[in-house]
DNA sequence: CGACGCTTTGAGGAGATTCAAGACACGTGG
DNA sequence: CCACGTGTCTTGAATCTCCTCAAAGCGTCG
């Protein structure tokens, strides 16, 4: 059982709307106020299922709007002319994806549950409305979308660094993730493949395994297949100091 | 004297606002009706000036507002933790930066200018005044920065080919980027160095020679110092389909 | 005209890939 | 509950692409 589906949600009996969502301070209503995330709330559909390997969306299809993830994990991916596949990003929880099909109004990526999730969803065209009741609501998209712009400056950064340092670095950027949104940041499951961090990472499966058997000859971590525990933060820091 | 440098702007004597700007329909102005677009020309600065080397804005300063090229070229650029420079993209008549500001109020990169630059300036505070009055620009900002997210997903495809075809890719990508802009698609100055291109692809400026010197040899192009031409588009791009 | 920076070219080496094979985990059905 | 089969993960060896270091050529600008 993943750690990330464990269910997080207000034990009221109330049903959960984005007012008492535990995930109120990451997702959309992030900065907004509690009218304007009334507003909010009253336009999201919740509680939309999908099971391992089943799509959110597809790449080419139109745009659906915004999805907000609510419990467990997803990989947003593009594909190439000879569809090969990129693992854009990972989702987790109270992490929003949809922005690929914003511009275009097709979507450019597409998004796959790796379990069982949980999400949230804001329809295209609520989202016009909201726009002019709701102005913020955009200003809080426009935030979002330059908050990712600003990881992808960051995961550009990490791309011209050692596959070590890549790994080390994904492996303390979920761990960073997980914390924020009340997870252990110790000790979780990695819910995507090798081969899945590895496409993400730009190294083969290959390497990403040999590098996770380093850092665990060195004590860095504990791995036991997708169970991964880490033993010395401090010291995987450093790593991402380290020249060479 | 660079190609970029030639002034495309309205031959008459009025001044130029973004009603009878040249780069009406690539700029901020994409998608506003008349109206909205006389609202934004009238909060706009023009015609700011950088020689080349200078910044427009600094990686760490408050965020100083959206930037519109009009001349010249520009790069944009991010340093990691040793002052390593990244070199993120390369900016062009029309095109807009900014957005690595907007989302954490302080800019996240350092934009400089290339050759001299024309630019027009939509300062931060002005920003927030108009998603009051005019709010479909607050849309029209959340449409560029998500197309600057398309347009990363494609570069990160891009990083996982091999250098020759990343830099095949990067030479009809400025190459289409300036026909739009009613330049010539078959000559043009590259006004950044072989290291800054290669910054930019992730490979050394020795790999970039190499290659370039290699196209050249193919009769792929024409290369004397920054002056390129190319000679066979085609087989250029055919370059990018080949398996291997 | 000289100096500096940018570009080109070469040789050797390192890091990651590819290919191949074996170990392990998980779900299915007996 | 265990045996089995499939897909995932690990490990090894050979190869390759690109980098590093070094030096020479060229262009540009004071």
């Amino acid at each position: 059982m993943s750690d990330l589906n464990i269910s997080k949600t207000s034990t009221t009996h109330r049903p959960v709307t984005c007012e008492n969502c535990n995930l109120d301070n990451l997702c959309i209503p992030k900065g907004l106020d509690r009218q304007e995330i009334g507003e909010v709330a009253l336009l999201v559909n919740r509680n939309n299922i999908r099971h391992k390997g089943e799509a959110i969306y597809h790449a080419g299809s139109p745009f659906r709007g915004m999805i907000a993830l609510r419990s467990g994990s997803a990989k947003l991916t593009s594909f190439d002319q000879d569809g090969n596949e990129l693992v854009v990003a990972f989702i987790l929880p109270g992490e929003i994806v949809g922005f690929d099909g914003l511009a275009t109004q097709i979507h450019n990526c597409t998004a796959i549950a790796l379990e069982t999730v949980n999400y949230c969803h804001l329809p295209a065209h609520k989202i016009e409305q909201l726009s002019l009741n709701t102005p913020s609501l955009v200003n809080v998209l426009l935030q979002r979308s330059c908050d990712e712009l600003d990881s992808q400056v960051q995961k550009l950064l990490m791309s011209r660094r050692s596959a070590e340092k890549r790994v080390a670095n994904f492996i303390l950027n979920i761990s960073e993730r997980l914390r924020v949104r009340g997870y252990s940041e110790l000790e979780f499951r990695l819910s995507m493949s090798r081969e899945e961090i590895g496409n993400h990472l730009g190294v083969t499966h290959e390497t990403v395994s040999r590098i996770i058997q380093l850092f665990q000859s060195r004590k860095l971590i504990e791995v036991k297949s997708k169970q991964l525990r880490i033993m010395d933060k401090k010291e995987l820091f450093n790593y991402l100091q380290l020249a060479h």
